[in-house]
DNA sequence: TTAATTCCTACCTATTGACTCGGCTTTCTA
DNA sequence: TAGAAAGCCGAGTCAATAGGTAGGAATTAA
């Protein structure tokens, strides 16, 4: 039941976005490194989030990305959800799951799942990339840097 | 973020063992017949239950297993928890976790994690085997096998 | 034109999940 | 008291996945 590195790293480069990207593209390389992440393998997260609409590149000399949306348009579950697929604990409750499950409405587990599921998501989605943004400006009233997520 | 067959292996067998065991004990092979686990596997999930205090064997001929603790005693986060360990999404908000993470006060991140695994324990921790067992049998109040779990 | 940057595809490697197996020990029962 | 029926234990296997690397093509600002 652990998020893997996909979801994490995300959020760290996507909150890494929200604080310094308000002006302009930043480049993969430059929040790779004050996240501490590889830039190889961000390079693969974040092409995720832009095919879901999360993030704008462009290309070339002096591009870089950026948020598709204001920050308090984007929640965490947003981001966790394209990166991990959905928060479900089992298959069976997926919320975009194709086949339906013959035996559901017999089985005495699957409203935990459901339950669990629902409990997970509805934390994640009340939770948006402004409101870490104000969680980190009151931390950091007075530093500078940012390696902390 | 799923849960691996371990956890739902178990609690189908600590389901099985509540619904079938009221009265002596059970054999490891009729569970996984019933509930179509392999029986090697189910050998394995059944020791980290039992040396969790969750089940009670008995050896030699006629011997098997049983709930070492009545089922309204036994709740699916005691199951979970013990075979999966943890439910926290990420280590550094494991209940049970060695080193305290340098960065703690400064991680904006780290109230998420805390408030998805409280939600995940929250649900698990208010159902217990008992609970279970009575959706069961209102599930199957006139069906006599019980393979859907 | 060139340097900086994203985009795309393929590849690699260690770990883990999910079993499988063999042999030993214990205990009931005939 | 022998033998069958169980649990106990440790090792081995196999495929999938996580996490990361790498190379080169396309694009764009300066």
């Amino acid at each position: 039941m652990k998020l893997s590195t996909k979801g994490r790293y995300g959020l760290k480069a996507m909150l890494d976005l929200a604080i310094h990207g308000q002006n302009g593209h930043i480049a993969l390389n430059s929040i790779a490194e004050r996240q501490h992440i590889s830039e190889y393998y961000l390079e693969q997260l974040i092409a995720i989030l832009r095919k879901a609409g999360l993030v704008e590149s462009m290309r070339g000399a002096q591009g870089g990305y950026m948020l598709a949306k204001p920050p308090q348009e984007i929640t965490v579950g947003d981001i966790l959800r394209t990166l991990e697929g959905s928060l479900a604990p089992v298959d069976c409750v997926m919320e975009d799951k194709k086949i339906e499950c013959l035996q559901a409405d017999y089985c005495v587990t699957k409203s935990i799942w459901l339950k669990i599921r629902d409990s997970i998501n509805k934390v994640v989605d009340n939770i948006t990339l402004q409101d870490l943004v104000d969680d980190y400006k009151q931390a950091y009233a007075q530093a500078t840097d940012m390696y902390y997520i």
